[in-house]
DNA sequence: TTGACAAATGACTGAGTAGTCATTATTATA
DNA sequence: TATAATAATGACTACTCAGTCATTTGTCAA
């Protein structure tokens, strides 16, 4: 469906502009060079679209944080690859990114909140992954003041960059950010969050996704896209859930082919996840 | 003006439930129990209700920040003072910080934005001089991350609190924030900030309020408040920027006692910077 | 060329908005 | 008490918005 795509194209530019609230459904189709009927042929409301663009987006930036922090095999590397992934992909969908940030505290829609909170949810595992992985056992106690110090710099960092335009030095900033990080991990005594916080402020997580959606999810994805070598590597993927043949090897050079393709990044984040690779 | 303290009181209960676009001066004023006439008799605009809540509110803060950073001599509680002071004082004002922190970003009026800028910019400068006195010339290099990395600190941990209402520990709290402070600080050896870019960031600072100024609202303010020890010390503050007679420690206990007035603070924000007390 | 189906249109509806102003109520003064 | 001055009212205007639907336009097979 093009329509949706350039729809959500062109409403992404107009909300990072002037808010999502202050942009009007007429303005879009202007923007667009089609009618409004059109429009409600494409989505069945404005709120529809919202949530679609969050969805687009957070599973494109999610999945490629957590690509990038499951195959940074050196522990040295991780954390800067980490920021570096990070600021570079908010970078690339700059747009979505500050409405992100605008309306991540506004409270207008129930269910966008909910999403928010989900990927949310999503991208504290990862990080918390991350610093067990990199930290072990001796920042069990701090773990999670760990986990917010982390996502303060990257939301002081981003507000930083996404508001004012200046052109930053991703490298420079990731470096300086990795030593604040270790010196927080290293040295910290203090802890602010206690097991008991934590559940207070994390509602119940989604239920994880199961084989059944997913076989869905990729013969939806099958229909999407055109003949080509990622739509091979779905239809392989598909009868791998089905019936188990192929070989872990076989099965990761599969979600490495689709691993970049715009439409695909979501399966392979949830196929990696199901797969624990 | 009784009615326009009733109006920024209801009203603000209503921004910070539902944000300030979602909220219509019918709402307001029917919270208030009034008419719609009425609230156009009390502010011409929504507008410039919004900007009289951010100012009200701005100068509390600031103010009651900046006292603490100025009147706490020991070194070695004086971090642990000022966060605790600043959660303590935007839990106070919990819905104001509601409004301020959805609204921050959000880019609907230009007074506005400049307007808090205006007040981030004087907060900023607080932090730099407690920094600076604390730390001295060593952290030269890297007082601007400091201050972005106190300022991320703050953001972070006051959104936990506004909106999840955990009861935090504004003791622990702010224990664990000096320690992590004093770690970066007295640690980080890779600044990212350059004076280049804290001064592209910075637009000039809005000029110092003059002795002219600050007579002519003394001279509002007492005709504000009643009969009181604040008012007499208010009209003596007035006389001595006309004509100064008493000595230092006089104006500095004249000041202590507008100090915890609700309509003084500002006032005595300013005069404290003006006698450099 | 025709006819059947699908896609696209934009005038229209109804709800809600900020702000106005002629009228009415209240208070202060003589 | 009578009169002037001030404060409060709410119906009203002019406008914007999301969403609908009868109508028109485009497409493709027979």
């Amino acid at each position: 469906m093009m329509k949706k795509q350039l729809i959500m194209e062109k409403a992404l530019e107009l909300f990072a502009n002037q808010g999502i609230e202050a942009t009007s459904i007429q303005q879009i189709t202007e923007h667009c060079g089609i009618s409004k009927g059109s429009f409600y042929l494409a989505f069945k409301s404005k709120d529809e679209l919202i949530l679609a663009l969050i969805d687009h987006f957070m599973m494109q930036i999610t999945s490629n944080i957590d690509y990038t922090v499951r195959n940074t095999n050196d522990d040295k590397k991780l954390l800067f690859e980490f920021y570096y992934t990070m600021f570079h992909t908010f970078y690339e969908h700059s747009d979505f990114a500050k409405i992100l940030i605008k309306e991540q505290v506004q409270s207008f829609n129930e269910e966008l909140i909910v999403k928010i909170h989900y990927y949310n949810r999503l991208n504290e595992k990862i990080i918390l992954s991350m610093i067990e992985r990199l930290y072990g056992e001796e920042v069990e106690p701090i773990k999670y003041d760990l986990i917010y110090n982390i996502k303060g710099f990257m939301s002081t960092y981003l507000q930083l960059f996404l508001f004012y335009n200046a052109p930053l030095d991703f490298d420079l900033l990731s470096q300086s950010l990795v030593e604040k990080t270790n010196l927080l991990a290293r040295h910290t005594t203090i802890p602010f969050f206690s097991q008991e916080l934590i559940e207070m402020i994390n509602q119940p997580m989604k239920e994880e996704v199961t084989k059944e959606q997913l076989i869905e999810m990729i013969e939806q994805k099958i229909e999407e896209i055109e003949e080509s070598i990622e739509k091979e590597s779905l239809i392989l993927l598909k009868q791998q859930l089905l019936e188990p043949t192929l070989v872990p090897a076989i099965v990761k050079g599969l979600l490495e082919n689709i691993r970049n393709h715009p439409h695909c990044k979501w399966i392979s984040y949830l196929l990696r996840r199901y797969y624990e690779f």
